[in-house]
DNA sequence: TAATGAAATGTAATAACATAACGTTTTATT
DNA sequence: AATAAAACGTTATGTTATTACATTTCATTA
């Protein structure tokens, strides 16, 4: 059992180690499907960011890393985490510099980033209408969008 | 005529020099009714956020800040923008690591932010429907929602 | 109106987050 | 095996933000 997965604190409780494994096999196909290499660097970090449902910043990662890389420095994590969110495998968290792993790499994710302000744990909800919404807001001002980021922070089930 | 304000580039074109007067008389009301105060240093701070609808970095705003105070510190900034956020006279845009200021500070503003990535110049797009759907999902999965940032990036309609 | 306490500001140091530049190694392809 | 591109190593530095503590300013009231 993994020590940093806390179970309670996910929103939806669930068997996390299970969890993991799909989404690194969703990684893996990803990474398959579209050319780019997962080195073992790439999803070592992926592992550590996926490890939990907590946001969890470059430096933390970086420590994690390192102790199984000693000399790791925090180019090599960035490197990786540019990679990966590339990929759609990662989302940063912008109001908190923070990384969580996506659990739906494949398939359409236009979500909200809902965020336990208390224990960091943080997920995406699905609001494709809400993205709709707002991208025809935008038009009638003749902005073009290209990228919309939406977190919510607030209490989750466990800590509200 | 103020040499920031480059208007071509503003949403929807205006006299700047009466929006900024509008917004600090908004910023003066607004501080004695929460009975704060806007010391010379938060005017100051407040006035160079407004300057221009770019959004500005605490230490761009420092850069300013010290053409009339050399002696000026980053803690200064960040105190001065720190007050300006609690009273909703600034806004901060996470995505970009800047600041905005709020034109509309004594009105409801569940906001959507534009941010355009060519000239840089941002503003809010009133959106309380969108606000209150999203509210309403994470309601749905129990999360007890406490503040919500939206940011839309994209080409303003000059830069588009 | 002087005493007082709270709020604001000054000052120095440092923490936290992120990238640039350049050399070396690995990998896939020929 | 030669080659070129991608990945990674290493050092340094740039950028953003906060902590801690001293001093000053301000509003209150004794």
């Amino acid at each position: 059992m993994n020590k940093r997965v806390d179970e309670k604190t996910v929103q939806e409780p669930h068997n996390h180690q299970l969890c993991m494994t799909q989404t690194l096999r969703t990684a893996e196909k990803v990474c398959l499907d579209k050319g780019v290499r997962l080195t073992s660097i790439r999803r070592r970090i992926l592992e550590l960011v996926c490890s939990s449902h907590k946001a969890l910043g470059a430096y933390e990662l970086l420590d994690l890393f390192r102790e199984e890389d000693i000399k790791a420095k925090p180019v090599t994590i960035y490197r990786a985490l540019d990679f990966l969110m590339e990929a759609g495998l990662v989302h940063k968290i912008e109001s908190l510099n923070a990384f969580i792993g996506c659990m739906q790499a494949e398939t359409q994710h236009e979500t909200v980033i809902l965020i336990c302000d208390e224990c960091k744990n943080a997920y995406e909800l699905e609001a494709t209408s809400v993205y709709q919404k707002i991208f025809t807001m935008s038009k009638k001002v003749q902005f073009t969008p290209t990228f919309l980021n939406i977190e919510l922070h607030g209490l989750c089930v466990s800590c509200g």
